[in-house]
Parts: C-alpha cells; structure tokens; sequence
DNA sequence: AAATTTATGTACCACGTGGTTCATTTCTGT
DNA sequence: ACAGAAATGAACCACGTGGTACATAAATTT
C-alpha cells in the first residue's frame, strides 16, 4: 500500500535524454516549473499559491525547485519575466510602422494587433491583473518590465504623427490617451471576460464574439482620432 | 510582560453604547468585520487572505467572525455583496435618463458617471478583478449581482435609441460594444493605475490626469457613436 | 429571580505552509 | 579510475491556517 506504482528507488540524476547535456536538460526543468508556477500564481495569487502544489503538479518535486529558485518570491518573479518575454517577443512584427499603408490603417493594425496579444496570452493579462492587486510589489523592482510600454507607446506616437501630417488625424488629442483607450479596451475584453459573460449572460469566447471586439478596438482608435 | 494593557478580564458582550440594542449592534459588528475583510481579501486573493488577519485589524475577534459567517467563503460573499450594494447606490441616479439633454450629452455623462462610479469605488475593481481571476467562483453563485449589468446596459440602450432618432448618431453599431469600450476604458484607468504608472513612469493620480480619463472616456464613447 | 438567548474569550486541533538538512546518485572533467 | 560538481529524494521543522470546543458573561425573556 506504500509504494504503488512508481517506485521510489529512482533517485539521484533523472535521464530524460541522454543527448542533452547539463545545461540544457536545467533549462527544460526551470521551463517546465515556471510554466506550471505560472498557472498557480495566476489561479490563486501569489500569497495563496502553494509552492508544494506547484512541486505536484511539475514533473519535478519542492526540492527541485527551491534549487532552482531560491525563495517563492524569486520564482514568482521568473514567472512574470518569463511571461513579459513571451510577449514582448509576440508583439516584436506590429512595431515597425509599415509605409505602405496610412497612418489610419496602421492604427487599426496596431489597436487590433494590441487585442490580438492580449487575447493570445491571457496568462500574461493575469499576471498583470495580479501584481495590480498587490500594487505591483515585483513588476515594480524588474526592469526587464519598465521599458516595453514605452517602446509601444513610442511607436503609436509615431503613426499619429504622420496621421496629422497626411491630414487624416485631428491634433488635438494627447497620443497617450489614445494608448489608454486602446489597451483599455482590449486588455478589459481579455480579464473581465468571466465577470462579463457572468453578468450579461452571454458567451464571448466563440470566434464571432472575438472578431467583433477586434473591431471594435480598432473602430474605437480609429474614429477617436479621425477629424470631425 | 504577558497581560498588558487592555486586561482581559473584559469578557462577555462589548458595551459598545448603550443605547443600541442587540440587533443594530451586531450589524454594526458585522460591517465592521466586512470593512476589513474587504482590505485584506483585496490585497490577498481568497486564498491569501488571512482569517487571523482579519480579525487581528478588525476590532472584534476570530471567534465573532466564525459566530456571524458560516465560514470564510461565506465572509467573502458577503463582502462581494457589501461591494455590489454600494456601487449599485452609487450610481441609481445616473440610470434615469434625463430628457432636457440630447442624447450625445447623456451619452458623455453615462461614460463619465461610469468612470467617477469605478473611480470612486476601487475596492469594488479591485474585488471584480480577483474574481476574473478566481473565473468568477463566487460572483457565479451570488444573483445579486446578476441584474447590474443588465441594467445599466439598458439605460445606454435607451439613449443610444435616442440618439438615433434624433438624427445624432449612427446606428449601425451594437450597444453591447459601446458599453464594452465604456466599461473597458473606465475599468481599466483604475484596475490597472499601478501598472501603467509603473511602466509608463507617470502619475495618475493628480486631479489633472483624472480630469484627462474622465474627459476621454466621453469623447471615446461619442465619437464613437457620432456620424461619419 | 430564573431561564434562555446572545455574545464573547481562551485554548486548542489537524493540516498545509515555505523552507531546510542530510544523504545519495549520476554526470563530467581530468 | 576517480574526484568534484550537479542533481535529486525523503524526512523534517517551526509556524500559520481555517475552524472548533468549552466555558461564561451580559442582555433579554419569562
């Protein structure tokens, strides 16, 4: 009744192939664990995530982890830079204003393409929702984080001012509002999506649903900067 | 060194003020308790969130908060309803809609009561953010809070008939994403205040910069709904 | 005045927590 | 072949957790 099923003499180095050396077999195992940290914080917080639950359900144990990471909140902060790089690296296409398109329908790219991110990695939207929560106790002592908002910012500021010069954008506005009601909107679509269908009664997850929000963001950018 | 200060001999029912009687005291002990939960399960997360905690800021004791609630989950709920209830007075005067404006006037106050009622209320955010993150495990359960929304939408429904009628606004557009926009750039200003500061480097919390929020959650939504 | 209900304090429980100690196994450089 | 390093397991620790048992003081009802 002790030991069912696997037994526990399988101790010391774990072969899970033999043609990856050291280094790389400690990356896979750091990758495996902040990916299923990742989902704990973001179900319960970080006070209420369990690091002994986080062992369970990795294929690693506790051990492996505090050598690995040498306090909970140090894996806590790999889990947000893990999850800031992913999506630092998704969005890297959209930046380059593309001149062969108006500055209008690169706005509209922007604005969906914001959605888009968000919607694609909604761990991250989570992750985000958290640490405002806890006042931004660890997003704000990473500066790996500190600069990716401004990059975006930078580069819709760039696309208005040539709105303004072809003529088809009004001036009077300040670029970082339009970057509020933006990201406002498509990162409200993403985290209070479960709140929302709660309280409407309605399903937002079918495909119709998401392609209706993805213009709305962009009519949304779109006509908040258009003259009259 | 070990009794010191308030002697514990001070047992039995508080003194309060005499001239309450036991039901309206109780409520005030209950409010009390629901004040102060509300802090710490906001800063925590349910999980997180600690009993002992709660009532070691609140002046009463675990004791009595296990004697007024069931259990945690049900001190959480009540919290949640303490929270639904107050917006839900916040904003009762807002809903009617007044006649000697036009449509696109009311249309900016609903946006700008949308944002003051969040503004005003950031304990609430705060609590519909952990419940996205906890996928709406509580607010599900709890039909109080149902109708709400239902409601409000509806009060923009009617102004958006309005406006159409008056030959203000176009009306090839769905309500529900107008209030999506509205609710999503509101919510957003306060839900994710300390993010945005930290990674913009700016402070929102000056009357100016919520002068600037207020002002564009209105424009936002009239542009938005504004012919050509 | 007695009985009952309401309200409260103290001490406690089993369990889960973040984190550590110690021993051991496998891999790697020489 | 062998020493040192990297990796892993098992058991453990002090403490905090949600929650309870028991006793009892005050207010209320009879």
């Amino acid at each position: 009744m002790k030991s069912e099923g696997r037994e526990k003499a399988r101790s010391g180095r774990r072969k899970l192939s033999a043609d990856q050396d050291g280094a790389a077999r400690a990356q896979v195992t750091r990758a495996n664990i902040i990916d299923v940290a990742t989902k704990e914080f973001v179900a319960h917080g970080f006070d209420g995530a369990s690091v002994n639950e986080i062992a369970k359900a990795s294929d690693t144990s506790k051990r492996m982890i505090y050598y690995h990471f040498a306090c909970k909140q140090e894996l806590y902060t790999a889990v947000l830079e893990a999850a800031y790089a992913r999506v630092g690296r998704a969005v890297v296409t959209s930046e380059l204003p593309q001149r062969d398109q108006s500055a209008m329908e690169a706005l509209r790219s922007y604005a969906c393409e914001a959605f888009e991110k968000f919607n694609a990695n909604e761990d991250f939207v989570r992750l985000i929702m958290a640490e405002n929560l806890a006042r931004g106790s660890t997003i704000q002592k990473s500066d790996i984080v500190r600069q990716r908002s401004r990059t975006n910012l930078s580069a819709l500021e760039a696309i208005c001012r040539r709105g303004v010069e072809e003529g088809s954008m009004r001036s009077d506005f300040r670029t970082v509002d339009l970057y509020f009601a933006i990201v406002g909107v498509a990162f409200h679509a993403v985290s209070n999506r479960t709140s929302t269908e709660i309280s409407l009664g309605m399903d937002l997850g079918s495909e119709a649903e998401l392609a209706y929000r993805r213009r709305l963001v962009g009519d949304m950018a779109c006509r908040y900067v258009c003259k009259i």
